[in-house]
RNA sequence: GAUUUCGUAGCUCAGCUGGUAGAGCACAUCACUUUUAAUGAUGGGGUCUUGGGUUCGAAUCCCAACGGAAUCACCA
């Protein structure tokens, strides 16, 4: 590895401190005693009255004066400038620590600052140094981003690439990328409230499963060598959860780190998290009041307000939301009913309409289709799509009143899917007979399609309450609350394909 | 996986129809004991992603590889 001749300096730098016995990397705690937020805002609260502060944090921009310098450094809550005179920090004959520690100081180098609050002929405040300590040296010269007064930013590092394959830098130069991560924090915690609140109890189940199910898609293998079997990751929670209903527990959660190999893009990572949680003795109607509820208070927790700007859409959380079956949706968006239409009427339909098929798909994956292709981007504003065709929802309890259906929703936002709920399928006698459907269809060719899993089937013939369960997307839930239009953006570390280090 | 597009200094970018590279910030040295995108002076830094090809000559044209992004396919 080549260095560069800034690194090469910063090299020297570091050798030059360790040869006249300073440690550029000491071991002893720094008594940090404020935040930068914190100590300007005690002092703008006092009417300017000083007081001793020692903060801690990161050079951000260093303003060489000469003998006075004004350095800002960075904490983790924002920014706050130093000054640093000479003969302050140094009031002796011996200027060792002025010269060697703040005249040698560069950009990302941390430093510990004792000092009291002050304002400056400029009017900003700040700390008058009294005491500067070298923290951390820092090797690697950090891109620079400047800002003026009106809140212009110059040379913003925008390179996608860079941003997430190194995202602590990203992190250190975009303060709107720490808040957009601080706002996914405040949405999950705000849900763990809700449902605490509500009597729920967050419980983990197995990421390494031998039978991947409770969702359709191609699951990520591997190999268990003790055991000697294949292991999936799982694809969903969703039985797992179901097993601890039949279990007794009413009312369970979990932030379900899922894992599926298929394509990515700006809506799909390899790895995601999907929220389930399932509640006995309820139903989706039950589901749908429940999850109108959540949604408005993570707005307010995470945005203040209920009516957030997302792309160049206003979008309203605020509940209640619309709610369509759908087949008016598909019939509200093509003009076709295909409400009372078999495999090959639906085939017909979707020729009609342009929509690619093949044999290897069902009723309700041409329905799926349908309101995939034609249906789905229109729905902006929060809307429940409900009453799903039993063909595309396997583990769905049949409609109470209408033939051939179940009672199924899913919640479309900026016309995307962000959650998906049933009133869930207790019945094992049916659960068996939809999971042989499955079967077929995968002899048919349809590599989605679900794998029978018989322990699960034991367990429901134990008898499972009647439940209400569902699953948010909680990363596309980030997006909205967050209006980032890439998954990249609210996952810190986005899949990538591996570097090329040499 | 397919198509389109991008890849020049630590960062942000110029570099027109081919004549062996420039700016601003950053960096180094100096000046300045309340500056704020500080200022002034001087200076260093790039096998132009990699490998082939065309050409007297390639950052520039062609091909391939690697990496990113967008669109599509698969999916949430």
């Amino acid at each position: 590895m080549s260095l560069s001749e800034q690194e090469l300096i910063r090299r020297e730098k570091l050798a030059h401190l360790q040869r006249i016995g300073i440690d550029p990397y000491p071991a002893p705690l720094y008594p940090v005693s404020h935040y930068s937020e914190d100590a300007r805002k005690q002092y703008a609260d006092s009417n300017n009255e000083s007081f001793d502060v020692i903060v801690a944090g990161r050079i951000m921009s260093i303003n060489d004066k000469g003998k006075v310098f004004f350095i800002k450094i960075q904490d983790a809550k924002g920014i706050i400038q130093c000054y640093v005179k000479r003969d302050d920090i140094c009031p002796e004959e011996d200027k060792t620590l002025f010269d060697e520690v703040v005249k040698k100081a560069d950009l990302g180098d941390i430093i510990g600052v004792k000092g009291y609050m002050f304002t400056t002929k400029t009017g900003e405040i700040s700390i008058h140094s009294k005491e500067v300590t070298l923290l951390a040296k820092s090797l690697k010269p950090l891109p620079v981003v400047k800002r003026d007064e009106e809140g212009n930013v110059f040379d913003e590092v925008t390179d996608p690439e860079f941003r997430y394959r190194q995202r602590y830098a990203d992190l250190i130069i975009n303060p709107h990328v720490r808040e957009t991560f601080a706002k996914r924090t405040k949405m999950m915690n705000c849900i763990r409230e809700f449902l605490n609140e509500m009597g729920a109890l967050e419980v983990d189940t197995p990421v390494l499963q031998s039978i991947p199910g409770g969702a359709a898609a191609r699951p990520f293998m591997t190999h268990h060598n003790a055991l000697d079997i294949p292991l999936y990751l799982r694809i969903a929670n969703e039985l797992y959860l179901k097993r601890l209903v039949v279990g007794g527990f009413d009312f369970v959660y979990e932030f379900s780190r899922n894992f599926r190999n298929e394509g990515m893009d700006r809506t799909h990572n390899p790895e995601f998290t999907v929220l389930e949680f399932y509640v006995a003795y309820k139903d989706y109607i039950w589901m749908m009041e429940t999850t109108e509820q959540l949604l408005e208070k993570v707005a307010l927790a995470s945005n203040g307000k209920t009516l957030l700007k997302v792309g160049e859409n206003e979008i309203e959380f605020k509940a209640p939301y619309k709610r369509i079956s759908i087949y008016d949706a598909i019939q509200e968006h093509t003009g076709f009913d295909v409400s009372n239409l078999d495999e090959n009427g639906l085939r017909d339909v979707c020729r009609q309409l342009n929509i690619p098929v093949d044999n290897s798909m069902g009723k309700g994956k041409l329905i799926d289709e349908l309101f995939g292709e034609k249906c789905e981007h229109h729905y902006i504003q929060p809307t429940f799509i409900i009453d799903y065709p039993v063909e595309m929802s396997p583990l769905t309890k049949k409609h109470r009143s209408k033939e051939g259906l179940v009672e199924r929703f899913e919640l479309m936002v900026n016309g995307k899917e962000i959650a998906n709920a049933y009133t869930e399928l207790n019945d094992p006698i049916d659960q068996r007979a939809r999971f042989e459907e499955q079967s077929k269809l995968m002899e048919r060719g349809d590599d989605e399609a679900m794998f029978i899993d018989y322990d699960f089937l034991r367990a429901l013939e134990y008898g499972m309450p009647p439940t209400s369960g569902i699953g948010f997307g909680i990363d596309r839930l980030a997006m909205l609350m967050t209006n980032e239009s890439s998954i990249q953006d609210v996952l810190f570390f986005p899949q990538m394909r591996p570097e090329k280090m040499d």
